[in-house]
DNA sequence: TTGAAAGCGCTAACAA
DNA sequence: TTGTTAGCGCTTTCAA
């Protein structure tokens, strides 16, 4: 009952037709009469005729696949699974993705075989690439290969983007905890080569610097227990602090943790806005005033933009990042 | 400078050899002399020839590639984004498929569009699929096109799949509850449809039998919304409630912030176990006790077994439930 | 409207 | 060890 597979040489044969007039009907192709279709479908349907796709996609030179790559550290899937930021991107692509027949290719590269990979990755790359997350360097190289790209986070000039307003966002958060009276507004910030990191701590350090306050930092790792030791670290070093501004939400829900655990509560004492506005947002106890990003959004953009062509160099698509209030920053 | 992508004729003719030869050098096959290998090693690197992996996967027979089917709601990304497990099924199979080169094909699957899609799906699998969330039908019809399937839920008898012992974890954590001292331990449900919050509501029911308790229970969906209204639907119902089992962790995190929200302090008033042991679970303030569903391991597994060749009928692979003891059972 | 025939780019017998 | 020759299953001119 099950091994054989019918091909299209199958069905016209069954049908009396020849291999032309089967694909046509199969592909709704014009050319081909009412009988012709009628006598093809019902064989199809008997046989349970399934094209193959990839002798579809070789013989027709299209096929229709997006590629998403996914950095992962070293051995294991990195962020994947430990942070929300790729299911989102994810969940952005898919709706798009749903209408139009094409399927999404998830590739998990990591940095020392990544060369290689984004290589062929490129070479075999279809309506074109995302990039969840990506060094400039790796995103040049790609682009150089095929440019059909379009990277989630700020890489090279010349490398289409979907830009989030991270600057802007940072600086509003700060300019938000300062609205709500707060004066010693420290910063739990993300890793030091991460492109929207950098981003987020600029505007931290603008803002803090046109509202004449002192900053104080330290570093995080964009997930919970960074943000967590980073802010025992600040609280140790400076007890007077009233508000964080935290780079990331999973850091955040680790440093609402951190400062209750040392008796002081959340917003009364310390006041905190996060920034993504993902799942961990609204999982902490107060839930968090947070910046959003909006993921999905971008997502779904980046994804129309390879399904409308081959995007220009230097594309930029701009997305505001907003405040969203919940119960970190107001009793 | 681009456009063109040169096929494996242009290396053997450039190299000046047999295009026979030239794909034994690319694959690394035997039989090719050490000279032949270095002229046409030269004339790849020198063209930056990258074979076209339709074709090889065509003319081979055999194309590496495992596809995922994540059932998506209506319109939309359903679960995907919202919910920490399909990150973690993903996340889970990334490393195994890493060192095999094989891709990864991630299918959005909605209930409406389901039936053909799977036939599709089916007819161009490769390894096999693995079903993140599936209904027995589904699964079934599936399975019945195509034998490379595992599934991570439980579904029909036949399906191979990978199976938690969601009982069990349910009612060891009531257990555990009562083991503290709880008396009043109620429930909060997921979904009526979903096999594995079925097994789980179950455990719980079990246990409550066997210590000789009465049963509160309140139906979630398996989001923190959900959990959140439960909670208050709960204890608005039975304010002497010291303990809830949450049938998820998204689910607990809204049980937390509804059950502070009343003035109660977690665990001192109200002890909760979750379940999943996802990311939610430690972003929660207090973090959760959670039965540990060991969702990355499980796909793996389900990841190898469709590498490893075609799973027999009714494969079954148990995978125990554990506590993980955090701060929402003991202050 | 239909069919014959030539590939898509590659692998894999089989000969040499 | 090397090259020649068929295809893999399908699409797509081009004639009929």
């Amino acid at each position: 009952m099950s091994g054989f597979r019918p091909t299209i040489n199958d069905v016209a044969r069954a049908a009396g037709v020849s291999r032309a007039t089967a694909s046509r009907v199969v592909n709704n192709a014009p050319g081909a009469s009412d009988p012709m279709r009628a006598r093809v479908h019902a064989v199809v349907a008997e046989l349970g005729y399934q094209p193959n796709e990839t002798a579809r996609a070789l013989a027709s030179g299209r096929r229709r696949a997006v590629d998403v790559i996914a950095m992962t550290s070293g051995a294991g899937a990195g962020w994947l699974g430990t942070h929300p930021y790729f299911s989102r991107v994810l969940a952005g692509m898919m709706p798009v993705l749903e209408g139009v027949d094409a399927q999404l290719r998830l590739h998990p590269v990591n940095r020392e075989t990544a060369a290689d990979a984004i290589e062929e990755i490129a070479a075999n790359a279809t309506l074109g690439v995302v990039l969840a997350d990506a060094t400039p360097t790796l995103a040049t190289r790609l682009y150089r290969r095929c440019r059909r790209v379009v990277s989630m986070v700020p890489t090279a000039a010349s490398v289409p983007g979907m830009e989030a307003d991270n600057t802007g966002g940072a600086y509003a958060a700060v300019n938000e905890l300062h609205r709500l009276g707060r004066r010693r507004i420290a910063a739990i910030h993300g890793p030091a080569d991460n492109s929207c990191a950098i981003d987020r701590r600029l505007g931290y350090l603008r803002a803090l610097e046109d509202l004449g306050l002192t900053a104080v930092g330290a570093d995080g790792d964009f997930h919970r227990e960074g943000g967590h030791a980073a802010a025992l670290r600040l609280l140790e070093q400076d007890p007077g602090i009233d508000a964080m501004f935290v780079a990331c939400d999973l850091m955040a829900a680790g440093a609402v943790q951190a400062i209750t655990a040392t008796g002081r509560r959340v917003p009364e004492d310390v006041s905190i806005i996060g920034f993504d506005d993902s799942i961990a947002a609204v999982c902490t106890n107060p839930p968090l005033t947070t910046m959003r990003l909006p993921v999905e959004e971008m997502a779904a953009a980046a994804t129309r933009l390879l399904l409308d062509g081959k995007p220009i160099a230097g594309h930029r698509r701009h997305f505001p990042v907003e405040l969203v209030v919940r119960q970190s920053t107001q009793g």
